[in-house]
RNA sequence: GACCCUAUCGUCCAGCGGUUAGGACACCGCCCUUUCACGGCAGUAACCGGGGUUCGAAUCCCCGUAGGGUCGCCA
């Protein structure tokens, strides 16, 4: 591998050589030669949740590592014995898989002993405790790490430390005014169990870590990280610390914000692959300009150059836009089946209709949603035995609106043929003969219909809904 | 308190010393349309402030301000 040459003054040029070890100028195709392959690491907490944040710090590792041929890793750090579970576990494991980002090494359930892939494993943290404490005895017996009280201190050192990170740059971490009184810090506690930090160098550097792409809170911590991998003798790992994503006000996204947890997108209507797309975009841009990017396309343009290094702000209406676009262009049977799951959760039960039936609405549907937990409210009229009529519907229906409807009820009595062309046709004679625009006759006709003043192509709704449903309707309307 | 990062339309991005400062979302107007969307056309809207460097600064440097992060026997 032809390293390309360090620019050391903090100029454009840091972009491109203090990059990823491969060719900039080829963007799409290139691939690290296999001495020098890329493993990278998603290492969450089972907090039982999983923050948005996180799934796209997730996220980056993965398209860093499939756009370089690299190897993406998941690593439990369940080491606070009282917040882990197995169900913790999954929602972690559920939430990668639901934005389709498997990994190459880690664990295959969410029991902690249980069956994983790769051979640089236990991928629980809790299972390496062994790991652990063998390198705690190696700082210890060369005199770079000491016992105090009963916990394993780490000598630091009081240097200014140099953080040559990706994305952000060089970095001079010097010590702060509590760090000079004491700039030591434990690695194992007196009861035994090792910290986030000394674990966190351990395990990457014993699975072979060679890009840490993490959240930016965690940059002025990395002084430490780097200074125990000089302890162990082995130098660290390149850093790309990527920007934090923040509320639309800018405030810090904690887990009680709507939105802060992946399982909200999983739940609301949203298409895993336009919340991928939509993540991708928050601090990072493809160099065409696109925005709508096919998954593919997103591999072979995501580098680690065009990462921002500001902060962004999570804009729930983009989102709900790309989710839409997303949709439109949904296989219809993969639509049918995410329609369905969403009626089903609204309490919306398809399956007292013949399939035919719920396909022939939903195709009505489709291409106009934003959200597929919009559609309860825009198509449930489907699947409902009696329309509810709103205020609005029913001041609609004047006396006079009600003896036009009477006269369009007739004509359609008479249509053997239900078609939405058929259907047209009459409802225009009717209006004319009537002397009136078609919507006038159109709007009550909705109403009667659905109970709303919007929604899917009349005339199509109307097919869908069949004859004896159609006239059932606009019968109850007229009586009510 | 100290240390570190950041700063372009309301929001997300483009911009790498010379541009009428560009695109997307949102918003507004018009067209299309039976509704709602989609689509088409047009519009409103930004370089945080102050000093430098330079013939020339949104772009480079410094200071300030603001926002974010970190300094644990949390992760």
């Amino acid at each position: 591998m032809v390293r390309p040459p360090v620019c050391r003054a903090p100029c454009q040029w840091r972009r491109v050589h203090l990059c990823c070890a491969h060719d900039l100028s080829a963007v799409s195709s290139t691939t690290t030669p296999n001495s020098m392959s890329v493993r990278v690491r998603f290492a969450p907490s089972p907090t039982g949740y999983l923050h948005i944040g996180g799934a796209r710090t997730a996220l980056f590792n993965w398209l860093y590592a499939r756009h370089t041929g690299g190897t993406f890793i998941l690593r439990v750090e369940d080491t606070d014995a009282a917040r882990n579970s197995q169900e913790a576990v999954n929602v972690i494991l559920d939430g990668l898989r639901w934005l389709g980002l498997d990994w190459d090494e880690g664990p295959l359930t969410a029991d902690a002993t249980g069956t994983s892939k790769g051979d640089r494993g236990p991928y629980f943290q809790s299972q390496r405790k062994e790991n652990y404490a063998r390198r705690v005895e190696a700082l210890l017996s060369r005199g770079l790490a000491y016992e105090k009280d009963g916990a394993v201190r780490f000598r630091m050192i009081r240097e200014p430390v140099l953080i040559r990170d990706l994305v952000v740059g060089d970095v001079l971490r010097a010590l702060t005014d509590r760090e000079e009184q004491d700039p030591d810090f434990v690695i194992m506690r007196s009861d035994g169990s090792p910290v986030f930090h000394f674990v966190n160098v351990v395990d990457d550097l014993e699975m072979g870590i060679t890009h840490v792409i993490r959240g930016e809170d965690h940059l002025s911590n990395t002084a430490k990280h780097v200074a125990l991998f000089q302890a162990f003798g082995v130098e660290p790992p390149k850093y790309a610390h990527i920007p934090l994503i923040l509320n639309a006000d800018g405030s810090k996204m904690s887990k009680r914000d709507t939105g802060a947890a992946l399982t909200y997108y999983m739940e609301n209507g949203y298409a895993p692959e336009a919340v991928l797309n939509y993540l991708c975009l928050l601090g990072w841009s493809s160099k065409d300009g696109r925005e709508v990017i096919p998954l593919p396309e997103l591999i072979a343009n995501f580098d680690l150059p065009q990462i921002l290094r500001h902060n962004a702000r999570f804009d729930h209406e983009k989102l709900k836009w790309m989710n839409g676009e997303y949709l439109r262009v949904m296989a219809p049977d993969r639509f049918y089946e995410m329609s369905v799951h969403a009626l089903a959760r609204a309490g919306v039960d398809t399956n007292r209709f013949p399939t035919a039936y719920v396909k022939a609405a939903l195709d009505t549907c489709m291409g106009k949603l934003r959200l597929f937990s919009d559609l309860p409210a825009y198509a449930g009229f489907y699947f409902t035995d009696r329309v509810e009529l709103d205020a609005d519907a029913k001041a609609a229906l004047t006396a006079e609106a009600r003896e036009r409807l009477a006269k369009l009820r007739d004509a359609y009595n008479g249509v053997a043929d239900f078609t939405a062309a058929n259907l047209e046709a009459t409802l225009k004679e009717t209006a004319k003969s009537l002397g009136v625009k078609n919507g006038v006759l159109v709007h009550p006709t909705r109403f009667a219909c659905t109970g709303k003043p919007s929604g899917p192509s009349l005339y199509h709704l109307i097919e869908v809904l069949g004859k004896d449903r159609a006239l059932a309707r606009l019968d109850a309307a007229l009586a009510s």
